[in-house]
DNA sequence: CTTGACCTAGGACCTAGATCTAAGGTTTAT
DNA sequence: ATAAACCTTAGATCTAGGTCCTAGGTCAAG
């Protein structure tokens, strides 16, 4: 059981945070102490970091809520909006993916380019780099 | 050349986003009318696509401007510098990708539980989703 | 039994990022 | 030549996501 502080320290964040984050329904301390404390548990602390985690590759709060509150009911007909609303999820993570899989190539492009590439001349800034990466190209080498 | 109300409708932002970019040093228009109005170039628009790309991806504008900032002089011993800023940078995609890829896995799993899937009730929320595809498994299986 | 580190609730305050308002100038179409 | 739709600047306002402040209660150590 961690007290406020001791998670908050534990994840680097503060105690507060985690007051805010009880107040939007995002994580709740599984019980209290006698006197009121807040206190967390392993599983608590492990839902925080998923928080930091998801909130890290851009998620908001709200749409971490709704990753948070996914229920598969396997009696329940909810199911289908449950599936749903993973797939959306889905298919916001994998565009994420492909932005970030770009930056990657181009962000190694530059690196590589700089410092002892002989084809730094080539690639100058982030986006040329990028430009020369972008599979939408539009009215390029139209002379024929 | 985009006046501003064309830009922003073309890549569906408000008109003050790109005023607001402007003062923020990310993004000013090549050029303005006679009277004033502000002239966006096909390479601004380019420009701009980075920026609400990045944004998607969890970067700040401060992170945004860096980025934007980055410029191979390879007449110029800044070069180790830009070489830093962009290893730096990339090592921050690296990690997002590694957390995107780990979200896309478990929301897949848990999409192909749902509805048909005979494991439905193994994994039910996307944390337990999230526990099977861990790899930082601690203080488990201690039994001798 | 008191000092210091910790906790409580409730509300004020802060930053980033964006959007809106006010008062007016420009362009285009009729 | 005048309305409608667009633009200008400067500054106020808004939302998300925290962070800080006040006034007080708790708890371990000396």
């Amino acid at each position: 059981m961690y007290r406020i502080g001791e998670l908050a320290k534990a994840c680097d964040i503060n105690n507060d945070t985690l007051r805010f984050y009880e107040k939007n329904a995002l994580l709740s301390p599984s019980s209290r102490s006698e006197s009121g404390y807040r206190l967390y548990t392993e599983k608590d602390k492990d839902i925080l970091q998923f928080i930091l985690r998801a909130k890290n590759v851009g998620f908001t709060l709200a749409e971490i809520r709704e990753l948070l509150s996914i229920e598969v009911n396997k009696a329940d007909n909810a199911c289908a909006d449950v599936k749903e609303l993973v797939d959306t999820k889905l298919s916001a993570v994998e565009r994420k993916l492909a932005e970030l899989t770009r930056f990657q190539t181009s962000l190694k492009r530059l690196s590589d380019a700089c410092c002892g590439g002989e084809e730094s001349a080539e690639h100058c800034t982030i986006l040329e780099a990028l430009e020369s990466n972008t599979d939408d190209v539009r009215h390029e080498h139209h002379h024929d």
